[in-house]
DNA sequence: GCCAACGTTGGC
DNA sequence: GCCAACGTTGGC
């Protein structure tokens, strides 16, 4: 089962929104990148955990765990006039960005911030989010997943 | 197809 | 609010 981070803006969209949604789901929209929408296309299956991090805020950090919960589909506010994510050359037939839901699972027992994330680059690897900035969909890899998850239960990564 | 200009993201 | 990184656009 693969594992995903996934980026938002907790003034938008927070962890604690998702987790008040109905079912605890929500359509995650918006991505209009093209590199994050391959990802949802080619890669994303359902039942794969997301890492939800919340970026553009004071603390940067992972702040919970949530789970791939539909097959990829069309977004449809790229299509919705009224929406800032609308994109008039998208083709109907032919749709441009994708989505899938995204279901709440759990906060981690603490944020585990960027800084701290950062102090540990060497042991998480070839980490996107240390590398690309601009990324809101990124793969990760399960080492990476169970590092980052005992991270924010001890502080150590069992390290 | 190259590349400069431009726009956006996102940490600080 | 600033600015670096970097993805996208568009002229040639």
């Amino acid at each position: 089962m693969a594992c995903w981070l996934l980026k938002t803006e907790p003034d938008t969209f927070s962890i604690d929104d998702l987790a008040s949604r109905p079912q605890q789901t929500e359509p995650w929209d918006g991505i209009r990148n093209y590199q994050a929408r391959n990802f949802i296309r080619d890669g994303m299956q359902v039942g794969d955990d997301v890492l939800v991090y919340h970026s553009s805020c004071a603390v940067p950090a992972v702040v919970g765990l949530a789970r791939v919960a539909s097959e990829a589909r069309p977004d449809p506010s790229q299509f919705d006039p009224e929406s800032p994510y609308c994109d008039a050359g998208s083709d109907p037939d032919n749709p441009r960005w994708l989505l899938v839901d995204v279901h709440y699972e759990r906060h981690l027992s603490r944020p585990l911030p960027l800084a701290e994330l950062k102090q540990h680059a060497e042991a998480l690897g070839d980490f996107a989010l240390l590398k690309r900035s601009r990324l809101s969909v990124m793969p990760v890899s399960a080492a990476q997943r169970d590092f980052i998850l005992a991270l924010a239960v001890d502080g150590s990564a069992g390290a």
